[in-house]
DNA sequence: TATGAATGAGGCTTCATTCAT
DNA sequence: AATGAATGAAGCCTCATTCAT
């Protein structure tokens, strides 16, 4: 009876495994379609095909198709801030870089997600469903920008960071990852050659930018040396 | 029988006229409706009715929708392109920042529809129809990548920006200034007060940014003068 | 000049007539097929199919599938509105009986829309859109109520119909005109030989129900005659 | 062994009890949720679910959805049968008016379920399954008319009922309270305040009418006695 | 020439029923 | 024996594009 009771229970325990991963294969084909194609092109028939499944089955784990790109979203800002934490750690070990760092770095790792991120946030900007789902995804991003606040408040008073609103250089952080990423696969340039260069280029920018000194250079381009 | 033909050809000439008015008002009733509101709502019919037209005639002027798409894209990168123009003559005056300057200007200029034309290219990247157009946007933009080739070099010749390959400048650039555009709009932020100020921040930074001295620093943060 | 406009005036009043000639084959495929077969099978693709026009056409006529519906609806009752405002006029002449049996000949002349009318009601009942068209329904059935209203209290002044609430006898004569159609067509009474005959007899009901002396006797069987 | 055997029997029948018990909470779990929302929301899952028992359980016990809808309608029509036997026995101890008032009565008892099976009636008019069962609801529904006959010919015979086919009689006194039900949900109405005392008034006319004297008033409303 | 009604492919979603556990 | 995840047919609706007037 003993034992009868526990199979019992780990088969509810099994099969509850089987259900999440079964979800997670739906997100994962998901992603997969998204990002290898135009999001338009992906439908819910193409995704559950894919995940190796009938239509009707994402409707089990998912309400809306939203509710998988959504889900997409969620995972991916998570994925960030646990490495943000990371870096706030480390800053807090005395390499007052390490959160911009973290931040880019995390951003830039998986390029072509966090380029699909920010496609779906914008077409999921006004969806009525998963509007919910969409106010906890800016929650986790405004917290990171709440995170860094200490951080850079803390470097502005050391005076190595332009005594300028703290907010000014998150969000100027935020906007040249964002656009590091567009550039990655934007085909306009076709393809860049030396990526993983150039991106460390971009880093080591987005590392000391805001840096005191540079913001008065803008109208001031005397040479630095005196 | 000379005055006819000369009213006939006037009469020509005015047709031209108002059918090319007629065209850029179809063109500038899509932008307004795709600034403000969800690009997917933006349809051929509300794009008519906005224009004041039928939507058969639409059709008279664009083979397809994707075509007024394109043309808008064209139309933003064709003025940008002027802008810089200016820029670069302005740096040959003396002015080795007006260069970036002019660029980071001109796109901020008019953040939503720079916005929108990043989303465009998004959605018409693997059009069959606008192929071609697609491929001249591009090179408009290559083309903003070669003026400032010279500049960059000439910069970097004169020890004033890093020694990286040139397109890592520029490439940097065209990347802050996509997502300072991304950022004016981006909902997760919330409404951001002090925009104006903040890009200004922003164009100083991307002015500046790359200047000699600065990417060492990544990892080396004593002062700049020896 | 003038013959041109008017020929273009003709055009374009030629043209609402087709479209609206189309709007009514629509409805009238719809309300065959709606009385041919099970409600639920009837689909926009067969109502189409049977109007002889593609399904995106039924979309330009409606909004929905449900507002074919209750377009259905709305005539009938207009239908009868219009037979009942007759009969008033009758009654008015001198034949107090003429309402209620213009009430019940209008609903048992197209038993089998009557009935598909009350179908109809039952499935929209709380259907999101065409809220406010089941509004006006219902007013119009209301206002067939206020115009019997005058009717009844006079003959129940005049002693003939029993003194009770005056809807009492509105809504009776409603409740057995809803039920003998129902009668006309459920299945399991079979089919019914002298259907006409036995719809006469029920008229004649339901114009002397409720006359003054019936009421009381239905607890007093004892022979009416003294 | 011998109690082993009875045991077993014991068992054996208190399984079936637990069965049968359990159809019938599936039959009024279902019964509730049509009466209480929208028949087509209704779903095999809702029914399991307030039943308070899986979706594949409710397919142990009846092999469509549609069987559990029919069984809903023939117990009902099974209990109108039992009250009408009552009515009937009632009647020939000498009270003419008992069947009628016997059968508008239970109808009217539970006009919810009443309407119910009246819409499921139409719903499963022309399902495949089921078509037997519909086939005995429907002669159930017979055997009233039957049970009738003789009645209402006895009572023709006396000179009370009008002189008419007695099938005449009995299929008004259907309709009537086929009507009266449909009337105490009909939205159009508004919520009537006085039902219990309208179905009175109703229900009086339902016993008296067809009484002889009042066809043939029907065009002549002289006084009835001579 | 301008129009807008007509078209139909294709997307999302629901739900009765099956079946492996 | 009970379960509920999986299934896929079928329905409604949208909208870019065509074409007769």
């Amino acid at each position: 009876m003993v034992l009868e009771k526990a199979s019992s229970a780990d088969r509810i325990r099994q099969k509850k495994k089987v259900f999440l991963a079964r979800e997670q294969k739906i997100v994962d084909a998901a992603m997969e379609l998204l990002i290898s194609e135009n999001i338009d092109r992906v439908t819910v028939s193409k995704i559950a095909s894919k995940a190796g499944i009938g239509k009707g089955t994402v409707y089990k784990h998912f309400l809306t198709k939203n509710e998988i790109l959504v889900r997409i979203m969620l995972d991916y800002e998570r994925g960030i801030a646990r490495r943000l934490a990371d870096g706030i750690e480390k800053a807090q070990e005395g390499d007052p870089g390490a959160v911009s760092k973290a931040y880019f770095e995390s951003r830039l790792a998986r390029p072509h997600l966090d380029r699909l991120v920010q496609k779906l946030e914008d077409r999921l900007i006004d969806a009525e469903d998963v509007r919910s789902q969409l106010e906890e995804f800016s929650q986790i991003r405004r917290s990171h920008e709440d995170a860094l606040g200490t951080m850079i408040t803390k470097l502005i008073s050391e005076g190595i960071l332009e005594d300028v609103p703290p907010h000014y250089h998150y969000l100027s952080c935020w906007a040249l990852a964002q656009g590091a990423v567009d550039l990655c696969f934007n085909k306009s340039w076709g393809d860049i050659q030396d990526t993983a260069s150039l991106m460390g280029f971009i880093t080591s920018i987005g590392v000391t930018m805001g840096n005191r000194g540079q913001y008065h250079q803008a109208g001031d381009h005397t040479p630095k040396t005196s």
